[in-house]
DNA sequence: TGCAGAAATGAAAACATTTGCAAGACTGTT
DNA sequence: AACAGTCTTGCAAATGTTTTCATTTCTGCA
C-alpha cells in the first residue's frame, strides 16, 4: 500500500510537505486542516484529507509542541499504580482526559519523595500540558520546581481548605474522624489501628491523627501495643493482624488506614476463627474494588475514586484550555460511611444486652 | 530565584541558548553536556552545568524529539487499569523502562478494539519510541497501522509460539488446560465455567476453548446451564455465581477465567454458606495480590504479572536501544498451578471415602 | 621550538510544524 | 463595471534542539 512512498530503496515517511505535494497545496493548509478545519473550504479540505489517507501521514506532536503549541499530554505522578488504591483514580482520570483529546505520561515513584521529584523533572521535559500529583506532601524541591513553571498543576486525592496547591478530593481528617466516631458509636473502647509509615504519605497521616483525637475526645486510651504497622499490602497487613490477634489481650475493634489493610485484618480474623463482627469489629477507609462483595462486607468510609479522577479530569482539562494556571480551585469531594457487616456492637455490650 | 529572568514583565522560560550565554559557551556545547558529557572538558561541563542549576533550565524533549532522536517515551495500551489484573504488569513494565530514563505514555481502551487503534494512532503521533500492548487480538486497522512503522512493538501477557507479533507472556491455553486438568484429577465432573464476553479478549477465549477440550478429553460433559457469562468485575461475578450456586442444582466445582471472578464465586459461595472446598471447588487463574491471602485460600494458575512486566520492559528497551524494530523475540513465561484451599476432592469421592 | 595528532569547541544546517501577514479569489452591492 | 468586504491560501519566520564539519586549542614528542 504505501509502495509510491519508497524510494530508492528508502523508505520515506510521509511528513507535512509530502502530504502538502500530493494533495496540490501547500503546507500552511494541511496544518489548518489538521488544527483549524473550519478556516479552509470544504473541497480542499477533502483532497487534503484524502492525502492524508492514503499517505498514512501521522502529524507529529513533537513538532507541533515545539512549537510552543501544547503537547496535548498531561502528567500523572501516582505512589503506585500496583494496588487497588489508586488504579481507579487513574483510569477515571485518564478516560477524562482522554476523551478531550490528551494522552497520559504517567509515573510511579513508590511512596519516595525525592523519586517523585526526578519523576516530575522528566514531564517537565516533555513539556506536559498540565501535572497532576496524588497529595499535598512533596518535597521542598518539588515545589520550587512546580512554582517555577506556569502550567497547571493539581494535587488530587486530598482536600484541605488551605491547601497550598489546588486540588481535588477528600478531606482525610474527617475520614479518619468518621470511622473513628463510627467504632465510638458501637461502643467500642479497645481499639487497634493499623497504619502504613506515615512519613511520606500525608493521607495516612491525617487519617490517624484525626481517628486518635476522636477516639482521645471520647476518653479512650489507645495503648502502644495494639497500634502497629503496615505497608498497603494485604500480605504484609494479614502478617501483622494475625501476630496482633492471637492471644487473649486483644482490641475488640480495629481501624485500618485503608480498605487493603482492612481486608488483611479480616482475613487474619477469619484464619485465626475470630467471627466478625461478633468478636471483633474491622472498619477500613477507601470503599476499594471488592469491599463490598466481601464477606463479611466490609464497613468503611468511601473516597468516591471515580468521581475524584473524574473531577480531576475535568478541571485539569479546564484549566489547561483557558490557559490559566494560577486558577486555585479547591474541590471537596464528599465522604461516606458505608456501614456493612464487617461493624458491630461492641462485645461487651453485647454480653451486657444478653446478661439482662 | 528566578528574578533575574524576568524581562520587562516578561518570564523568560530559559533554553539552551540562554544557558549557553550564561555559561559563556555556544549551545551545541550545553547540548552536548546533556547528551554527551564525555566530549567536553570537565571544567567547561562544571560552568555549564552551574548555568543549568543556576536558570533552572528543563530540556525540552519535544525539540529533541523533533529532530529524529528519541523521544524517550514508551506507550503501553492496556484494556483497563481500574481492575488488579494490570495494574501489576503496568507497575512493573513502568518501573523498569523508567530505570532506563523513559517515560510512559499510557492508553487504555476498556475492552473496546476500535478504541484501541485510536488510542494508538495517538501514540505514533508522540512518536513514541515503541509501542507495547496486552494480547495479540487487534483490529485490522491496528494491524495495518503499525506495520507501517518501523518501530519496536511487543504484545504482553500473551505468549504464542506461532504468534504474528514479538511477544512476551504466558500461553493462555496452557492455562486453562492446568486449571481443568486440576480439577478433573480433583475427580470433579459436574462443573461450571465463569468467563466474560471473549469476542474481544483473545486470553479469556484461548483459556475457555483449552479447558473445554481438557474436560471433553476427559469425558466430562459441560451442560449449558453451568457456562456463564460475567465480565472482570469481583460484583457483577458475585451476583452471576449466586444465581447459579443458588438452587439444588449446582456444579461441584467452578473454573474462572481469572482470579477476579473466582473471588466474586467465593464470596457468593460464602453468602449462601456452601463450604469451600468440601461442597464446592473453586479454581482461578492469576493469581493476582490477595489470592493467597483470602479465607480460603485461592487456587489458581499464577501468572506472574511482574515477572511478565519486568521481561517486556527488558525486551522493549533493548529492541529501542539496538535500533532493531524487527527483532522478533517471543519470550515465553512459565505458569504454575498454585494448590491452596479453595480446591479439594469432589463431594462424590469424599462421600464414597466415608462409605467404605 | 616545531609539529602531528588528539581534544574541545563553535557555526550552521536540519528537524516538522504553526501562524502572522499579505496577497489573491470570490461575493454582493451600487 | 468598480468596489468593499470576506474567504482562502501561500510565504516565510519562528520554535529549541542535535549533529556534522571545521576550526581552534592543547598535548606530547622529536
Amino acid at each position: 500500500m504505501y509502495i509510491d512512498f519508497i524510494r530508492e530503496n528508502q523508505v520515506i515517511k510521509p511528513d507535512i510537505v509530502f502530504v502538502a505535494n500530493l494533495a496540490g497545496v501547500s503546507p500552511a493548509t494541511v496544518s489548518r486542516v489538521m488544527n483549524h478545519p473550519e478556516l479552509v473550504h470544504p473541497e480542499t479540505r477533502r483532497k487534503v484529507e484524502l492525502a492524508v489517507e492514503k499517505s498514512g501521514y501521522i502529524r507529529n506532536r513533537a513538532a507541533q509542541a515545539m512549537h510552543g503549541r501544547r503537547s496535548a499530554t498531561i502528567g500523572l505522578v501516582v505512589p503506585t499504580v500496583a494496588n487497588t488504591i489508586f488504579a481507579e483514580v487513574v483510569q477515571s482520570f485518564n478516560d477524562t482526559v482522554s476523551k478531550e483529546g490528551f494522552t497520559l505520561l504517567l509515573a510511579s515513584h513508590g511512596y519516595d519523595l525525592d523519586r517523585e521529584y526526578r519523576l516530575i523533572r522528566k514531564l517537565l521535559e516533555h513539556r506536559v500540558d498540565a501535572l497532576a500529583v496524588v497529595g499535598l506532601d512533596h518535597s521542598p524541591g518539588t515545589f520550587r520546581l512546580i512554582s517555577g513553571q506556569r502550567m497547571p498543576l493539581l494535587a488530587i486525592w486530598n482536600y484541605l481548605p488551605d491547601a497550598p496547591l489546588p486540588c481535588v478530593g477528600v478531606d482525610n481528617c474527617e475520614a479518619g474522624r468518621l470511622a473513628a466516631e463510627h467504632l465510638v458509636a458501637l461502643g467500642h473502647r479497645r481499639i487497634g489501628m493499623v497504619f502504613p509509615e506515615t512519613s511520606n504519605n500525608d493521607r495516612a497521616r491525617d487519617r490517624k491523627k484525626a481517628a486518635t483525637a476522636a477516639f482521645i475526645a471520647a476518653g479512650i486510651e489507645l495503648p502502644q501495643r495494639w497500634q502497629i504497622t503496615a505497608p498497603y499490602s494485604i500480605a504484609q497487613a494479614k502478617a501483622a493482624c494475625l501476630e496482633l490477634l492471637e492471644g487473649e489481650d486483644r482490641p475488640s475493634a480495629l481501624l485500618c488506614a485503608n480498605d487493603v489493610i482492612a481486608q488483611g485484618a479480616i482475613y487474619a480474623a477469619a484464619r485465626l476463627g475470630i467471627a466478625i463482627p461478633d468478636s471483633l469489629s474491622v472498619i477500613g477507609i477507601g470503599d476499594f474494588a471488592g469491599s463490598a462483595q466481601m464477606e463479611p462486607a466490609l464497613t468503611t468510609v468511601r473516597i468516591p475514586a471515580q468521581q475524584i479522577g473524574t473531577a480531576a479530569g475535568e478541571e485539569i482539562v479546564t484549566a489547561v484550555s483557558r490557559c490559566d494556571p494560577d486558577r486555585m480551585i479547591r474541590r471537596r469531594v464528599e465522604l461516606e460511611l458505608i456501614m456493612r457487616t464487617s461493624t458491630g456492637l461492641a462485645p461487651e455490650l453485647i454480653a451486657r444486652g444478653q446478661s439482662t
